[in-house]
RNA sequence: CGGGGCAUGGCGCAGUCUGGUAGCGCAUCUGCUUUGGGAGCAGAGGGUCGGCGGUUCGAAUCCGUCUGCCCCGACCA
């Protein structure tokens, strides 16, 4: 591709709408245009980016033996009745009514329409396994689209379904797909971690999050040091506690803590670190506010509490009129001394002692607190996230987090979708049964943002060799004024392509400078400079988007070079 | 949804408080000079100042209203 015919607009400043870095070098490398709130145009350039994802997704897909078809991105109501999501689904779902005021919805995801396929096309169990997938377009209602592509509200998405006469049948389908999904991250070239992940509402035994390692992303994932336990912080799990609490050093106190409502606050004050205090949380449950009780420097996990019996869920935080009846106080001030509603406390509070709580009375909290004396000894239940050095589950070593953008997911179904609308095959004994599912899904367009996030440095985006746009940027010195660099660039150029690499070849009338600094917003891999300067001794000038300094080479050993970095 | 902010040429912004000919940088176009790290000079094009309504002799500016966009939002007990 020539320059000069690729209408390609780069913009040296940054578009205010952009947060993230991935946002902004995809918005100023030209990749993408924003049309709306969570929508986005793919420009030239970027299409090229994406093309590359859904090869490698589709070639490694048709190769574990999934069948790509083609789904409406538009779906009926009835379906999601059906299942039952029509209600469940909440705002999220965006629906829309036709001509003749029948509903429907923009597919947030395509359960109900693969299930209604294999319930009409799957009739024997000769026919199973199949695995279905497309790549198609998504559209979720998000309360806030951000970061670009990576939270939009229209995405494209490879999705594949599953189906399976047995448990059997569904465990080896989806050990399938994680092998064909480490395939295609390790062919992208990205840096992932496989994490073990709440299967939520989707429901379901076994799931699996892959996730591209970075520093920005929304995600937190603990990491054995030791092994390769790795899991969403949702659900990693805390040991429950060993040992017993040291012999109470301090008789409880009473004392005031006029508007100290915090842990930090309540620390400062009193000079304790926030670990000697415990914070008392007041959640709606079951039946009337329940309370939940961590050490004040560890966070709630709601996955967590809200599996608990008696716990609402989704968790919700009472409010200030049920904390006050609950607790007596305002909220700020609840503690687990004297309170009359389910306590559940966190494994980690179990060994701790003399320590600070709410004292359930404005501006008041009780010093020197102990188990066993001033408070029963607690059961205890894991109700916080882990934290950097807790132990692993393996035991083997301690966790470490990190920070994770999710670009796919896998799950064993189960028959939540086959059970609900009736999707069953024959049985060899001539027997009815209802088929067991999988589902497996791959951010497209997430993967975009992802690798940038990854990739990058403050002169822009430093495409891996798989996704990259182009392959090779050709930068001529002087075409306009030299002859010889012309014929050089071109003749370069007409090889290069000839050989099967993509070559955009910079031929705008422009300054060198100008062209680099372009070139390396791009993020094309591999760059290499025509002048009058090196052709007199048949040189060019050859500089991988990740060195800091060019090297000056003969001809054919610059092509060498590049043939020699070539992945396929 | 709650809170905050913004809306002026393709992009980034000033002008709004204190009403009076719509401006700057980047980008674009033309010409000349320039050509190894985002060039210089000279000129040019491009804006119903988000929409609607009001106040006023006069509104980007004041008032009302609507719309769009961006940011923050369990971890407080």
């Amino acid at each position: 591709m020539r320059h000069s015919e690729f209408a390609l607009n780069t913009l040296k400043e940054v578009p205010s709408e952009a947060e993230i870095v991935s946002h902004q070098l995809m918005l100023r490398a030209g990749l993408i245009k924003r049309l709306a709130s969570g929508l986005f145009t793919w420009m030239p350039i970027g299409v090229r980016v994406l093309r590359k994802v859904e090869a490698i997704v589709r070639e490694e897909m048709n190769r574990a033996g999934a069948l790509e078809l083609l789904m409406p991105a538009v779906q009926p109501a009835e379906l999601w009745q059906e299942s039952g999501r029509w209600d469940q689904y909440g705002p999220l779902l965006l629906r829309m009514s036709d001509r003749h005021e029948r509903e429907f919805c923009f597919g947030p995801t395509h359960e109900e329409v693969i299930t209604d396929i294999a319930r009409k096309e799957l009739r024997s169990y000769k026919q199973l396994p199949v695995n279905y997938y497309q790549i198609q377009t998504k559209f979720r209602d998000e309360i806030r689209p951000r970061f670009g592509v990576m939270r939009s509200r229209e995405f494209i998405m490879k999705d594949a379904y599953s189906f399976d006469l047995d448990e059997d049948g569904v465990i080896s389908s989806y050990e399938k797909m994680y092998d064909a999904y480490v395939r295609i991250f390790e062919r992208l070239g990205l840096k992932f971690r496989v994490v073990i992940a709440d299967s939520g509402e989707i429901g379901g035994n076994r799931s699996q999050e892959f996730h591209v390692l970075a520093d920005s992303g929304e995600d937190a994932i603990a990491y054995c040091d030791a092994d390769d336990y790795a899991s969403n912080v949702e659900m990693a799990a805390t040991p429950e506690p060993e040992g017993e609490p040291a012999a109470p050093a301090q008789e409880m106190q009473t004392i005031d803590t006029p508007g100290v409502k915090t842990i930090e606050a309540l620390a400062e004050l009193l000079g304790v670190r926030s670990d000697q205090t415990l914070k008392t949380l007041i959640v709606d449950g079951d039946d009337g506010p329940v309370a939940l009780v961590l050490r004040g420097d560890h966070e709630l996990n709601a996955v967590k509490a809200q599996k608990l019996d008696g716990v609402a869920s989704p968790l919700n935080m009472a409010d200030p009129g049920t904390v006050f009846k609950a607790t007596g106080s305002e909220p700020g001030f609840a503690g687990p001394v004297g309170l009359a509603i389910p306590v559940f406390f966190d494994h980690a509070t179990a060994t701790m002692s003399d320590f600070v709580v709410g004292a359930n009375e404005k501006d008041k909290h009780h010093t020197g607190v102990n188990f066993g004396r001033d408070l029963p000894a607690p059961d205890t239940v894991d109700l916080r996230n882990v934290v950097e050095g807790d132990p692993t589950p393996g035991g083997g070593g301690t966790l470490q987090i990190a920070r994770g953008i999710e670009v796919g997911h896998i799950f064993q179904l189960g028959d939540k979708y086959s059970q609900a609308m009736g999707a069953k095959v024959l049985d060899a004994d001539g027997k009815e049964r209802v088929m067991q599912m999988g589902c497996y899904g791959i951010g497209i367009t997430r993967i975009v943002g992802a690798a940038i996030e990854q990739n990058h440095d403050e002169n822009g985006i430093i495409w891996p060799d798989a996704l990259t746009p182009f392959d090779v940027s050709i930068v001529p010195i002087n075409m306009h004024k030299s002859d010889a660099v012309r014929e050089a660039a071109e003749s370069l150029y007409r090889e290069l392509t000839n050989m099967g690499y993509e070559v955009l070849l910079d031929d705008r009338d422009a300054r060198p400078g100008f062209k680099f600094a372009d070139c390396e917003l791009l993020g094309i891999p591999h760059r290499l400079v025509v002048s009058d300067r090196n052709l007199k001794n048949d040189e060019l000038e050859y500089r991988h988007r990740r060195d800091s300094e060019s090297a000056t080479l003969k001809r054919e050993d610059a092509l060498k070079k590049l043939n020699g970095s070539r992945i396929s």
